[in-house]
RNA sequence: UCCCCCAUAGCUCAAUUGGCAGAGCGAGCGGCUGUUAACCGCUAGGUUGUUGGUUCGAGUCCAACUGGGGGAGCCA
C-alpha cells in the first residue's frame, strides 16, 4: 500500500519511478530546519499561509507535521508556474518544493527555503468552506472536523506529545526489564469488576432467526460466537497478574472500554491504559515506581518536545512548564486516607459532601488536597476496604486495604493502584464479602494456590496523563477520534 | 444518569419590549509591502439546529426532539 501510494505521489510530482519511504529524496521539515545553509532539499507538506509581496515573490508557510515549526518557503516570481499556481495556493493545499536553504532576511525565522520549483500536489476544492481555515477555531468546532484538526498547531502538537509519551512509557519500562504483555481485548466473563462493559456478539439482535410474531426470542449465548457472553475489556490487570506471577515485572498498554454513561471532560468510552505489575513488591514499591514513572514521562516530554510544550505553555495553559518542572523535582507527598480525611475535616473550606472516615473521596476533596493543601501530585494510600475492589490486599488493621490513588492538580485522579491480595483464604473471604461468585475467578485464585507472591501494580489513564502534560482541558482533544456516549464519528 | 447553559454567514459572536438579518475573522477580487496575528478598499456569503404551538407578525415567547458545553456521579 505504501509503495503504491508513493508511486502515485511521485507520478503526480513528476519525479519518475516510485520510491519507498527510506529511499525517498524528501527531507522532513524538522530536518530541513536543522540543515546547513546552502544545502538543497525537497520538502513536502501542507500550506499553512501564503503572503504575497508585489516585489514579485510570495512567502509560503509549509508544515508537514514533523515538528511544530513551519518552514518558510520563498517563491520567486520568476518561477514558471508563479502566476497560475503559486498565486493560487491556499491554506490546506499540499505541495512539493525543491530549493536551497538560505539565511532569512525577515524576522520570524533564521532560515528559509528559496524555491527552485513548487508543485501543487493536492488543491483545496473551495477555500471559502475549507474547514480549518487560517483563523482561530474553537476546540468544540474542531471536534466536528476531527479528520482535519491534526492540521492545526494544537492538534499537531498533541499528536507529537502523545507519541513521545507513548514511546517514553515503553522506554522506561523496557529499561527496567518489564515485559510488554498483550492482554486480550475481548474478555469472556464479567469478572473484571470495573464498571459497565460493552457486549461483544455476532447475534443479530434486531432480526432473530427464531423470532415469531414480532416477539424476540430470549438471548441464548450458547449460540453466540464464543458460546458464552463476551465483552470488551475494562482492564488488563487480572490477566497481566498471571504473567506477573511468572515473568516478574510486566505491563500492559492498550485500549480499554467502559460503557459508563459518563459525560465529563475526563472520561472516554474508549481510552488507553498503562498497567504495570511488579512481583515480590508491596504498596511502597508500587508508589515508588509510579513516582519515578510519572517523573520520567514528564521529563522526557519536556526535553524531546520542547517546541510543542512551549506552545502549550504560551497558548493553552500559562505556567505549565514551570509547574511540570516542579513536579519533576519535588517528591510526591504520600498521605494515608485516614490522615487525608483528618486534613479535610480540619480544613476551613465548606464541602458539598460532608467528610467522614469511610466515605469515598469526592472530586472536590481530591481537588482541595492536590490543588490547595499540597499543591503538587499526591499519593493517597490505605483506603477503607468497603470502597475498594476485592483484589486489593487487606491491611493488618483489617479495616483498610493497600490501595493507592495518585491525584494531580487540574485533573484529579490519574492513577489507581494497589498491592494485590496474595493470600487465598483472605481473597476468598473478600470475594464472599462483596457478594461475588468464586467460580469465574478460578484461574485468578489458582495464582494464589501455586507459588503465590506478594505483588502490586497500578493503572495510568494515558489520556489523562496527556491532559496533565499538555494542559488540554478536555480529554476528547488528546485522542485522535474520541468515543463518548452518543458520539463515535469518524 | 442528574443539574445548569447554549444552538444565527465557512468560523467566533451581535440583533433594544415580539417589528426590514449585522459585525469581526476567514474567503474572492484589487491596492500596498522581504512578508510572517500584516495593512487599506471592494464583493460574495443566511430556510436563524429540527418539528410543532402562541401571535397581525417569532432569531426573540412556549413544548418536544436532536446536537454541543460546564458541573456532578461512576472511574483511569
Amino acid at each position: 500500500m505504501i509503495r503504491s501510494a508513493q508511486r502515485e505521489l511521485s507520478t503526480v510530482s513528476g519525479k519518475g519511478p516510485g520510491r519507498t519511504m527510506h529511499e525517498q529524496s524528501r527531507t522532513l521539515i524538522v530536518d530541513a530546519l536543522a540543515a546547513p545553509i546552502g544545502t538543497k532539499h525537497r520538502i513536502q507538506g501542507w500550506i499553512r499561509t501564503r503572503r504575497d509581496s508585489k516585489a514579485g515573490l510570495s512567502f509560503l508557510n509549509v508544515n508537514d507535521g514533523s515538528c511544530f515549526d513551519n518552514l518558510q518557503v520563498v517563491a520567486p516570481g520568476e518561477l514558471s508556474n508563479y502566476e497560475d499556481t503559486v498565486l493560487r495556493l491556499t491554506t490546506g493545499c499540499s505541495v512539493t518544493v525543491e530549493g536551497e536553504l538560505v539565511a532569512s532576511q525577515g524576522a520570524g525565522q533564521t532560515i528559509e527555503l528559496r524555491a527552485d520549483t513548487i508543485e501543487l500536489v493536492g488543491d483545496v476544492e473551495d477555500p471559502d468552506t475549507y474547514p480549518v481555515s487560517a483563523k482561530r477555531h474553537s476546540f468544540e468546532y474542531l471536534r466536528s472536523v476531527a479528520h482535519l484538526r491534526s492540521r492545526t498547531n494544537t492538534f499537531g502538537a498533541v499528536a507529537r506529545v502523545r507519541h513521545c509519551l507513548s514511546y517514553a512509557v515503553h522506554d522506561f519500562l523496557h529499561r527496567r526489564r518489564f515485559l510488554y504483555i498483550h492482554t486480550p481485548i475481548i474478555t469472556a466473563s464479567d469478572c473484571e469488576g470495573a464498571g459497565e462493559m460493552f457486549r461483544v456478539s455476532t447475534l443479530d439482535l434486531l432480526n432473530r432467526e427464531n423470532a415469531t410474531e414480532g416477539q424476540p426470542a430470549p438471548a441464548d449465548y450458547a449460540d453466540d460466537f464464543f458460546g458464552r457472553e463476551a465483552y470488551l475489556t475494562v482492564s488488563g490487570q487480572l490477566s497481566v497478574e498471571s504473567y506477573c506471577c511468572s515473568l516478574s515485572n510486566v505491563y500492559t498498554f492498550g485500549p480499554t472500554f467502559r460503557a459508563e454513561n459518563s459525560n465529563t471532560s475526563r472520561h472516554l468510552a474508549e481510552f488507553w491504559m498503562i498497567e504495570p505489575e511488579i512481583a515480590f513488591g508491596d504498596l511502597a514499591d508500587d508508589a515508588t515506581l509510579v513516582t519515578a514513572f510519572l517523573k520520567h514521562l514528564i521529563r522526557t516530554v519536556l526535553e524531546e518536545r520542547a517546541d510543542d510544550m512551549k506552545f502549550f505553555d504560551l497558548r493553552i495553559k500559562k505556567g505549565l512548564i514551570d509547574s511540570l518542572h516542579k513536579v519533576v523535582e519535588a517528591d510526591f507527598a504520600r498521605v494515608s486516607y485516614t490522615d487525608a480525611i483528618a486534613e479535610l475535616e480540619k480544613a476551613k473550606k465548606k464541602f458539598e459532601f460532608p467528610v467522614k472516615w469511610g466515605i469515598d473521596l469526592q472530586s472536590e476533596h481530591e481537588r482541595f488536597l492536590t490543588e490547595e493543601l499540597y499543591q503538587q501530585p499526591i499519593i493517597v494510600i490505605d483506603y477503607p476496604k468497603e470502597i475498594k475492589a476485592f483484589y486489593m490486599r487487606l491491611n493488618d488493621d483489617e479495616k483498610t486495604v493497600a490501595a493507592m490513588d495518585v491525584m494531580v492538580p487540574g485533573i484529579g485522579e490519574i492513577v489507581g493502584g494497589s498491592q494485590r491480595e496474595e493470600r487465598l483464604d483472605v481473597l476468598d473471604r473478600r470475594i464472599d464479602e462483596m457478594g461475588l461468585p468464586r467460580e469465574p475467578y478460578w484461574w485468578y485464585r489458582d495464582l494464589r494456590r501455586y507459588g503465590t507472591v506478594p505483588h502490586a501494580g497500578f493503572g495510568l489513564g494515558f489520556e489523562r496523563m496527556i491532559q496533565y502534560v499538555t494542559g488540554m482541558a478536555n480529554i476528547r482533544d488528546v485522542i485522535p477520534f474520541p468515543r463518548t456516549p452518543r458520539s463515535a464519528d469518524f
